[in-house]
DNA sequence: TACTAATAATCAGCATACTTAATATATCGA
DNA sequence: TCGATATATTAAGTATGCTGATTATTAGTA
């Protein structure tokens, strides 16, 4: 029995792999190349209109460095237009495009379908338990993280 | 209010990240230069000398060809000896070499300890509660992964 | 035994995820 | 207003995690 299997370490990395690979399926069965970054990206920017990359990361707890790729992506993509920022020749402003909009209606039903996927062999009460101890422990460790979440850009 | 936040590939994403914050940071701690996904390799190899490199990725359910990396970084810092197997010159013989001992016995109760730290803001019984749910959805959702866990050499 | 299929490992290439450093721009205080 | 400081982004480098292809070797079969 190796040491390992019941460490919530390799628990949580076991299951975000599992997630991925179901994000990974759906979206090939969709016709669609999009990444599960690249969806939370996608649709942060769509619910906060002209957001700067610095505060998109602290939305939805990316790394700053990471998330210029991501948006390198979708902007090649054409999902995703970016300008420098009027008020800050330092920020970049984002926004999604027709075709991002077009994808994402698209894609929504889909992404929103595949979270019972993601956490199969649970009823629907185990999934409820299990969703409200991750959000209680990610919101506690929040600060531990290289990217944490900063809702209301940044303390 | 970003719709992904209460997804489950969102949470668990989040909380990988924490996961792997927390590591890096104990094992900075201790001055020891070690990744997750490299000690979860080198506690396998010891609970199994001699296991060659497809084996082990079932073990620990990691992706082939990421294993020959990590495997490298471990060889190249002297904590794994890399063999030619002598019944299959295919494969590759894994040992964990005397200093590679020596780190896991050093490292060992640091990555047990750390454990609870992962799991920040949960009393006991909700870490044990976390833990059940995770083991049992990911053991659901194996074969989903594209590193499945194969704990006998496969099916 | 020759042919074929399967397997072990590696290579090339792409996408996250992070660190440290550099560059450009803003802001704040003296 | 000048100078120190802080912030936004990018660049370079390392590590995981995957896909698809290639090579070497083994195993199974006609």
């Amino acid at each position: 029995m190796v040491e390992i299997y019941n460490m919530a370490g390799h628990l949580v990395r076991r299951l975000n792999q599992i997630s991925v690979a179901v994000f990974a399926d759906r979206m090939a069965a969709e016709g669609v190349e999009l990444t599960p970054v690249q969806f939370a990206a996608l649709s942060a920017i769509d619910a906060r209109p002209g957001i700067a990359q610095a505060a998109l990361a602290g939305a939805i707890a990316y790394d700053q460095t990471t998330l210029g790729g991501v948006i390198d992506r979708l902007e090649q993509k054409g999902f995703v237009a970016r300008e420098v920022s009027p008020r800050d020749r330092r920020a970049r402003v984002l926004t999604v495009t027709q075709a991002g909009q077009d994808l994402l209606a698209r894609v929504r039903p889909v992404v929103r379908d595949l979270q019972g996927e993601i956490l199969s062999g649970l009823d629907e009460d185990e999934k409820a338990q299990l969703l409200a101890l991750l959000k209680k422990t990610t919101d506690a460790g929040n600060d531990k993280s290289r990217a944490p979440l900063t809702p209301r850009g940044g303390i």
